[in-house]
DNA sequence: GTTGAAAAGTGCTGCGA
DNA sequence: TCGCAGCACTTTTCAAC
């Protein structure tokens, strides 16, 4: 795992830009922090060398390709050993985005996103609860996001 | 917003590639679809235009940045027209990624990325549990993050 | 709407400081 | 280690189909 040190504040700022806009050109990037394009290209091949870069990804409105409905779900497992079969079967429902092993009250956590409110109770009933181990679910529909970003690395 | 009858196959092919990751070239993408560039890029210009594309992000490992902790935070509201100003005051939290009003027991429901449980208690102590409004807070750590990913939109 | 090619801009690499 | 300059590739535009 890369080491904080070995990244610097230049390496954050351009993280931090490309963050919020991932097309955004390495000269542009350079200009606006004063260095050469490839001083930028050379930190981004560390970085990337690092570890430190996942990957980069198109955001979409879900609601222009027919998407409404944003909801988590907690989920109780009938005992903690059926976790890793569960997740195996979670995946292979689209519908869920995220899915988190949390403490407290659940077992599971996941969020799902949905066309109506149809779709969110066939999901709910014929997928997630239909899986082995899973023994009752709570749903939270989410009426308004209002806040979606990335943490802060500066 | 746009219409989900203005978009096609192709469009749903494009989008679906460039979610998965938004660097990939139009030239290879045209490639794979048997298309040629520009169409892809006249198809993208399109999906612009129709506010269907929100934007490009570079995903990082948050641990490399000393991120360890994933928290799910449940937030009861004395009354419900506390909202509007409690939203403004966390949009200043930089650690909470995500925040939903939500249906269910809370009034809101937000994601936050902390360094440590040190940090974590700070955020929910002296940052969340202080906004005007906020009663009680109830907490979910996040062992492990199982899935991430968007909707498919094909 | 799609194509293919030409023009403009960007990413990448090696050399020099 | 960084910056500069040349080359290859990509994006973007446009006339023609």
């Amino acid at each position: 795992m890369a080491q904080i040190s070995e990244i610097d504040n230049l390496d954050r700022k351009i993280l931090s830009m490309l963050m919020q806009d991932a097309t955004r050109a390495y000269t542009d990037i350079a200009k606006e922090l004063q260095v050469s394009g490839g001083t930028v290209h050379v930190r981004m091949k560390k970085l990337e060398d690092l570890g430190v870069i996942k990957g980069s990804h198109l955001f979409i409105n879900p609601n222009a390709v027919g998407y409404d409905i944003c909801a988590f779900i907690g989920i109780y497992l009938e005992k903690g050993s059926a976790y890793q079969t569960a997740v195996t079967k979670m995946r292979q429902v689209p519908e869920i985005v995220e899915m988190h092993y949390t403490t407290g009250q659940w077992s599971m956590f996941a969020k799902i996103i949905c066309r109506d409110t149809l779709h969110l109770r066939e999901v709910l009933n014929e997928k997630i609860q239909a899986i082995e181990g899973v023994e009752r679910t709570e749903t939270f529909i989410s009426l308004e996001e209002s806040i979606t970003r990335q943490v802060s690395i500066l």
